[in-house]
DNA sequence: GAGGTATAG
DNA sequence: TTTTCTATACCTC
């Protein structure tokens, strides 16, 4: 898929014709000259192919731990499904176990057989060993002593053959493939989903930990080999100091562009191993501008697989909406006014797609929030007095990229940094009937040439190589409750006479001033305390997908370890729906039982 | 809040 | 040409 002169993305049959991402189009067609590209301009199609795959997947957990990481990637927390059915196993009869995918109805899930991984594993079990750490597993299970270890190698293995359900489901009822990784935590479930692509799953077996009586410790086996720029959280900057370090480069005597994969041959082991290396001395080494405070620890963290965040529940709407395009020289202010409403055009049609819904009684609706097939042409922005406003952003950002001088010394200077101000969004954008030509005209007027001013005062002192223009700062309207997933949903009814006071959730509302806002600002989950999962092994998967035709299809499962049962913060004043188990306001109940009546 | 850095797909 | 177009979290001031 072609954007500008670059391949942005391509298929795995194209990767094994030796295209990759972000290759130019004239050394794509050398290497592959029968290649296909399309244009990917248009991100319309797969925000919504996106958008499908995510609610299916969340649709089939109990947690509504679901988060995504790019258009194609989605990990699920599936702890709580994984704890239910290891509960009920009869380890009598491992080969002819029922997964129970309801709590309430015994009939829903599937045969499975868990005295086996369902799918690959690493590292990869050359004999199967079916019946492998359950010997330890007796009847007398509810007596005896269970060690970690053992819990999590059968928790895994459900893990494992959740994953084939879903990935079959997936496969049948949207026509995804998809890759899927099976762990503990997200770094480990996403990066053992790499072992098998595409199409594939792997489970990352246990020994968790390294004990004397079972051995080395597979995730250590495992992290070690890897480079150490391909750990997710270790990006160029990071690998590059580490790369430095490791090699026994004095980091302020390094030289020469670093370009590339610079030096390869660094792994995780190298660091690790590195003598004193430890939280502190990485601290030492990665400081500097840009770093966060707790890098030392997190880093070392990552090398040792280890990783606390948990899985978070996505948002309704985006913190932020932004529209940039790149240029080969932008220098005149006719060109730069002529972009800018370009961009602004695309961004106010992007806000209406985003960040407003059908209008719908209690916003419990259909899901049916298509209104993309109306904010397709260029001036077809939506106009359209029957929707409103799920979030209003209160910010609106110009950001430029100045194409570096080139020095005197023939020398380029190699930064290449954005800029950017900011300043209140006005309110008259959020007119739902008035036509966003017309808005987007008062907004580049008003707003965006005056912050272009103050990015560059001087009247033709610029050659810009981008220009992006965004809208942050979210305030949501919190009558909304999809994506809570139950959870959050009494709170936000207790909040939701203040926040009535100043939200029209009608045609013409206006964004209140900021003065306005109450206590909007901690609507977030209580912070949970979470262990290591290396302390307290417990599985996760993560489930990544092919990246097969137009559809990027990467979903990563991560069954649990952050959420116990006892401390999901549901509120009190809550029903819960016999069919779903979402939790919800008394009231809301009729009308959300009309919702799994008639669904579409 | 404003502006910048780092990371990811 | 460290590139494309986004999105997010976190840093300092």
């Amino acid at each position: 898929m072609q954007q500008k002169h670059i391949i942005v993305t391509c298929n795995y049959a194209a990767r094994r014709r030796g295209l990759h991402k972000l290759q130019l189009i004239r050394e794509a067609r050398k290497t592959c000259p029968d290649v296909i590209i399309v244009l990917g301009e248009d991100l319309t199609r797969f925000r919504k192919a996106s958008k499908d795959l995510y609610n299916f997947l969340k649709s089939q957990i109990w947690s509504g731990r679901a988060e995504r990481l790019g258009f194609d990637e989605v990990f699920l927390d599936v702890s709580d499904i994984i704890d239910f059915n290891l509960n009920i196993l009869n380890y009598n009869s491992l080969s002819d176990s029922f997964f129970h995918l309801d709590r309430s109805d015994p009939e829903v899930g599937f045969l499975y057989d868990a005295s086996y991984y369902a799918g690959n594993t690493f590292p990869s079990s050359k004999l199967k060993d079916p019946c492998r750490a359950i010997s330890t597993l007796s009847p007398s299970f509810g007596t005896l002593s269970v060690s970690d270890a053992d819990i999590l190698e059968v928790r895994l293995r459900l893990g494992s053959h959740l994953a084939q359900y879903l990935r079959h489901q997936l496969e049948e009822q949207r026509g995804y493939t998809s890759t899927v990784g099976i762990s503990t935590n997200k770094l480990l479930s996403k990066l053992v989903g790499n072992v098998n692509k595409p199409n594939n799953q792997t489970t990352l077996r246990p020994p968790y930990l390294t004990t004397p009586d079972i051995g080395q410790s597979n995730v250590l086996m495992f992290m070690d080999d890897h480079e150490i720029g391909k750990i997710p959280g270790i990006g160029c900057k990071l690998s590059h100091k580490l790369r430095n370090y490791a090699l026994g480069h004095d980091p302020k005597l390094d030289e020469g562009p670093v370009w590339g994969p610079p030096r390869d041959g660094v792994k995780a082991r190298d660091v690790r191993l590195h003598p004193v290396m430890g939280p502190d001395v990485l601290a030492e080494v990665l400081k500097g501008p840009g770093s966060h405070k707790d890098t030392g620890s997190k880093v070392w963290g990552l090398l040792h697989g280890v990783d606390n965040a948990g899985i978070e529940r996505a948002r309704i709407v985006p913190r932020q909406i932004s529209i940039e395009d790149s240029y080969l020289r932008l220098d005149t202010l006719t060109q730069v006014k002529k972009e800018l409403y370009k961009l602004t055009i695309s961004l106010i049609r992007r806000m209406h797609l985003d960040l407003t819904e059908a209008d719908s009684d209690y916003g419990i609706d259909r899901g049916d929030d298509d209104v993309e097939d109306h904010g397709k042409g260029s001036r077809g922005i939506i106009v359209d007095a029957t929707r409103r406003w799920l979030a209003h952003p209160r910010t609106l950002r110009l950001s430029t990229r100045p194409r570096p001088p080139t020095q005197s010394d023939g020398t380029r200077s190699r930064a290449f940094k954005r800029i950017s101000r900011s300043t209140p969004l006005p309110s008259f954008v959020f007119r739902l009937n008035d036509p966003g030509v017309l808005i987007a005209d008062k907004l580049v007027d008003e707003v965006v040439l005056p912050l272009f001013s103050q990015l560059h005062p001087e009247a033709s002192d610029y050659d810009l190589s981008l220009i992006n223009v965004a809208v942050t700062d979210m305030m949501e309207t919190a009558s909304d409750n999809r994506n809570s997933g139950g959870r959050d949903i009494g709170r936000m009814f207790k909040r939701q006479d203040e926040v009535l006071k100043n939200w029209r959730v009608e045609d013409r509302d206006v964004a209140p001033s900021q003065d306005d806002r109450n206590g909007l600002d901690d609507i977030d989950r209580d912070t949970q305390s979470m262990k290591s999962p290396l302390e307290t092994p417990r599985p996760t998967e993560v489930a990544k997908g092919s990246e097969d035709e137009v559809l990027h299809t990467q979903a990563s499962l991560v069954d649990d370890m952050v959420w116990d049962s006892d401390d999901d913060g549901e509120p009190e004043l809550s029903g819960s729906c016999s069919t779903c188990g979402a939790i919800m306001p008394p009231f809301a109940m009729a009308a959300h039982e009309r919702f799994h009546l008639n669904p579409d």
